[in-house]
This record gives C-alpha cells, structure tokens and sequence, in this order.
DNA sequence: CTCTCTAGTTGCATGATGAAACTAATTGCG
DNA sequence: CGCAATTAGTTTCATCATGCAACTAGAGAG
C-alpha cells in the first residue's frame, strides 16, 4: 500500500476524525459552510483553491456525511452544499484550532478576526473542559481509559505526564 | 506555485493552524507525545509510520515550536522530543476531533479509548464555549467580528445561519 | 439564439507520501 | 575489548495528491 494511509478503522478516535478531515483544505470549507457559503463557485472564490481540489474535498465531504447536496434555495437548477448536523458538530474543533492560533502564533496582529458572542460582542472565552460533577480539568488531570472497562483502579496512561 | 499551499500568512486563525498540524499525522504524533512518548523509535512503533516521513514531521514540529528537542532523560547520547507549552496547547484540539469521533462516527464501538476524569475515572464532560459572563454558548450564538473593532453595534457575520 | 455563468472534468508538472534498503553512531553483552 | 543489536535517521524509488490551466456541458440572461 503506497496509498495515504487511511485511519478508519483506527481504535483512536482522533485518528478516525483526521481520516474525515486531515487534510489542509476540509475543515476550511466547513468553516465557510458554517459561515453560510453554500455554492461551489462562493466556496472557490473565497478559499482560493484550485476547482478540481475544491470538487474532490466536496465530494468526499459528502461521502462522510458532513455535507449534503440539496437543491439551491433560489429556486435555480443548480444545487448547493449543507452542513449536516455531523458537519456542524466539527465547530468546537475550527473554536480549538482558532484559540490555539490566538493564544500561541508568533504573529497575532496579523489576525483578522475575533470570536465574539453574538449578543453583546465581547469575545468568547477559552473552551473548557469539565469533569462529570463540574470540575474544571487541565490536560494532566485526564487519563485514558480503555473502552469497555467502566470503573477500574485508575490504571489508565497519564496525559502531559513529567 | 505548485507547492502545497501554506497558510503561514492568512488572516484566519483557523488557517493558520492548520499550517502547523493541518497534515495526516501531525497531530497523532503530538498525542502519543502528550502521553509520554518522546524518542523517535517509540513514535515510529507506536503509530507505525514511515521513518523519512516521521523525521519530516519532527523536523517540521520543532521548527513551529511545538516539540523541542532535549537530551534524553535516561542519561544515552540520544536526544528526545518534548513538547513545549505550545505543544502542549493542542490538547483542546484533540479532545475536540476526540469528542467530534464519539459523537457522530458511524461505528463508535470501534473506538477504544475513552477520556476520563482522573480523579474518579467517569467520562469528562463535552468541551463548553462560554461567554465573557459565563453564559454557555452553542455556535449559533457567536460572531466573527474585525480584529481591530472593538465594540460596534454587532455587525458581525452570523455563524450557521439558517 | 447567442453569450455568459456555473460547476465541474481533463491533462500535465511537481511535491508529498510510503515501503524498503542502507548507514553511522551507540549500546548491550559475553 | 569485540561483536551483535538498537537507535535514529537518510536514500532511493514508485505512486499518490495537489495545483494550475485549459476545456466542456448545461443553465440563465437578454
């Protein structure tokens, strides 16, 4: 197999989101459909990509199930592209990679944008994560844990150990 | 330019990152490193990857800052690769793509680790975006605002309208 | 009916990826 | 010490993906 190698079957679920889209151009597009872009030609335009690269990601975006084609809510022939619910649960993800560039990139000023909340305009927090009583967790406070087993001795791995 | 195209530059943060990790295996390999792994071999076992392709991978994470490289702990001439704090930003990134694959893959009885509290070993919660005043978020709720604008009167494009 | 726009496809050059073989320095071991 | 095995890569080569430009079929506009 000189193929990419494919993470489908991958136990690890990181692994198996990377296979939907580990590429550069995906989670792109999907930030433009959650910007409400919807049309092949709005998608090429603004992300600047090559038409043949822009058909084959759409394409297997749908195949993924995180676009749908339905027909073109102008009532012309031509169909448009939508975000299935699949598609837009990836926003936490485009959030992390967005704060993770905010918070680390050695040049912030060139930036364009800002995560604001809609009402009132002022940025967004940091995501969290919690524990299941309300915890506030940082990385070393988490453990992976193999599926089936439901409650053992905290045997799992350490994460960001040392 | 036939090159791939990078996004070094780009005013979307979002872009940006995906310069950095935004290839198959970037970011499996700053997961086995969050969970402890730091010498060349045990990366290339672990993920099973081609070695000419994990040493670019290396070579490309220590010249974002991501991993550093450092003498190895064991006291051999060998040198390992840590994660600096940069590195170690991503971990919200992973959980994201984590939680994104238990939710909506299409055989999550495939997956076969969970992430859990460590203290207490239940399932950590779904990542939480907040508002300034702690109001919790879902996406329809955010904008994208300029950078440079501060507080306008909410001028923003809506994220997944309609 | 023609002209333009949309949404692609095709062809070609080049870069990235993967498998396997090779290498050089470093250990481990008797 | 001497030699085999480990470690951490590099090199080579085949194949795949990406990018650009040119082409095309069908729809809409006038």
């Amino acid at each position: 197999m000189v193929k990419r190698t494919s993470f489908e079957h991958d136990p690890c679920p990181v692994a198996r989101a990377l296979d939907a889209f580990g590429d550069g151009w995906s989670l792109l597009i999907i930030r433009e459909a959650l910007l409400g872009v919807r049309r092949f030609s709005e998608f090429q335009a603004r992300l600047g990509m090559a038409k043949n690269i822009l058909a084959s990601r759409l394409r297997a975006l749908v195949e993924h199930g995180i676009l749908e084609i339905v027909p073109a809510s102008d009532g012309s022939a031509y169909h448009a592209y939508r975000l299935t619910p699949k598609g837009r649960g990836a926003f936490p993800i485009l959030v992390a990679l967005r704060q993770w560039s905010e918070e680390f990139d050695a040049h912030p000023d060139e930036i364009a944008t800002v995560l604001v909340d809609r009402d009132g305009g002022r940025p967004v927090r940091k995501l969290e994560l919690h524990a299941e009583d309300g915890r506030l967790l940082a990385p070393g406070d988490t453990t992976l844990q193999p599926r089936s087993v439901r409650k053992t001795k905290k045997t799992g791995a350490r994460l960001s150990s040392h």
